[in-house]
DNA sequence: TGCCGACATGCCGATGATCGGTATATACCT
DNA sequence: AGGTATATACCGATCATCGGCATGTCGGCA
């Protein structure tokens, strides 16, 4: 299953096309401030989601002399996301489920 | 965050106290199939769990010849379990969002 | 003038959960 | 005799993430 940095990543970019240091403050926003990536992090995350096609080098951009690299979600990155959808679902639901049954016996 | 092996084993144990046998078809259960725990995740995370204190050895049988140590949870394990829960819901909801803004922009 | 924080990317060693496999032993089924 | 299920345990390997450092520009503050 993906891990929660990498699933933010996608997450990130799956509205629009972004940039590395973009992802890093959408990754932050996201998750209410939670999820603060580390720039290592984010940069080997990129590259290894461009060796998986899960993302595609959209564009490059230079701003006030500072490159920027814009980062596009692919098929496999939407298909890679959306199972992650389910399975955090699923999951959160199954535990959910587990919390209720432990009511359950102690209300008896 | 926990990882999903660790969040399916605290989950397999809320219900009821469970030994480790029991808790990898537990966890085959809830995740339908989808997650099948190695011998080696499964009782490596069980001896971090309690070193932890998120979970406690409950008791220990004999079936059968074979040794069965029973899991409990600790208020610990559930507070981990419950916050595990609401960062898989938070998540998945933030990237339902983001897959929706997407949608929105191509149908304009 | 000097320093700090935001912006932006990149590299690198360390950490730690999980993987994959092996070992041991009993019981049951074919 | 061989395979599957039960049950726990140990081990090296993998790999995503962490934490820190480096580089450079720009704007604000003292």
């Amino acid at each position: 299953m993906v891990r929660e940095p990498t699933f933010l990543i996608l997450a990130a970019v799956a509205a629009a096309p972004l940039h590395g240091y973009g992802i890093l403050r959408s990754v932050e926003e996201l998750s209410n401030g939670r999820v603060r990536l580390r720039a290592g992090t984010l940069y080997t995350a990129l590259d290894r989601l461009v060796g998986e096609a899960s993302l595609v080098v959209d564009r490059e951009e230079v701003v006030d002399g500072r490159l920027r690299r814009y980062y596009r979600i692919t098929d496999v990155g939407l298909d890679a996301l959306r199972l992650g959808v389910e399975h955090f679902e699923a999951n959160a639901s199954a535990a959910r489920g587990q919390l209720a049954r432990r009511s359950d016996v102690r209300s008896r």
